[in-house]
DNA sequence: ACGATATGAATGAATG
DNA sequence: CATTCATTCATATCGT
């Protein structure tokens, strides 16, 4: 979503302090009734530096420690600010990257191959965009690879990786009778909810990729 | 935990009983052709007061079986939604605990799993806010359980601390009423609140690697 | 002011 | 058990 670069709509150009406090009609002091962040120009500049720069893409719980605390000084951040962030922002990316090729032709801007997506003009039809059977994740590595000195300099780093979806739908508007979703048919859809199992049948972790057997303890 | 007000979530009720469409001719999509489970109020409500008031965490087999039989009357719900809900809320409780570092001094008392602390108020928002008709989630008979099993171990342990998690009790016909709340404390807000951490800015993780990126510019 | 879009937040599902 | 992906909701912000 958010290239590297700088187009319109910022929120402001506070590149100083803190600004989050936008409750305009008096403006409490401790109160934050602002119901969600909403990252600093510096915040969200340093989180496109780690992103793009420094090929962070989902850090780990003790980076985004660091990270927050970081970000703290520009204004009242989380730590799970920082997590949605870049799950975020590594969502939409590919989510639109993903649209480039399938249902959507409207490309107006014709991507550029060395720019940044600059905000798609395209309209995502997220209005109801139902059924995506997309999974089929190929075993590539996710290029998240805490290669500290990656590229270290400005320009998109190759943090984007191959992701081939081929969008394989597969056109099942499954009418909503009772059966759900019966992935890789054969796990948990016990559908038969109307028979009785007799059986214990401690299959129930058994799920529809058998990868560890069975777990049976808790904790 | 939370930040004080929050509404969100949709309004996805399942008709508890039947929530079919004209089933076979002409199909008709039934709208929500949402591939997943859309968790109802009560469902929800359940399967926090087992998680919080009876300490389970990681449900048996069998204990899902019978979890999810009890949730079916609220809603067509299958074993590994069960499965995947502790899953979930115990893996995302933990993971909020490791962002903001474990800091969270709002634990005064707690551990009393058959009360809910006084402390907080009627805010029991926590988190599904439907807005629907059937947002009613006063008194339900809890004690109508069509579960085949009379054995009825569903849960119920000690809460506290350790779980047990094995054996019959009679049936858990606690009351239910609402308690919910997070006894854990755990909380991705309000951890600190004092912005000042005047400190290293430039201490980001400790890379392995003395060559971790200035983030100072990136235009 | 509204409507569209951008994006924070939440969570079900799945994988390793 | 942790980590990640996908999808959706909620809301802040911008455009007109």
């Amino acid at each position: 979503m958010e290239p590297p670069q700088h187009h319109h709509h910022h929120q402001a150009d506070q590149e100083s302090g803190n600004n989050n406090n936008k409750s305009g009609s008096g403006g409490y002091t401790c109160r934050q009734t602002s119901t969600r962040w909403t990252p600093t120009t510096e915040q969200i500049r340093i989180l496109k530096d780690l992103y793009y720069n420094n090929g962070v893409r989902s850090p780990t719980a003790d980076q985004i420690q660091k990270i927050s605390a970081r970000l703290r000084q520009y204004g009242k951040i989380e730590g799970k600010n920082v997590f949605y962030w870049f799950q975020n922002h590594k969502a939409r990316e590919r989510q639109k990257k993903r649209f480039n090729g399938t249902t959507m032709a409207t490309t107006p801007t014709s991507s550029s191959p060395n720019s940044r997506p600059a905000s798609v003009n395209v309209k995502l039809d997220q209005e109801h965009h139902l059924l995506h059977h997309n999974k089929s994740y190929p075993s590539f590595n996710n290029g998240n690879l805490n290669h500290a000195n990656s590229g270290s300099e400005c320009g998109a780093v190759n943090a984007s990786n191959g992701y081939m979806s081929s969008h394989v739908y597969g056109s099942m508007e499954q009418d909503c009778s009772m059966s759900y979703n019966n992935i890789g048919g054969g796990g948990w859809s016990n559908m038969d909810h109307n028979h009785h199992y007799s059986a214990p049948a401690y299959n129930f972790f058994d799920r529809p990729k058998p990868l560890f057997g069975l777990e049976g303890h808790q904790e």
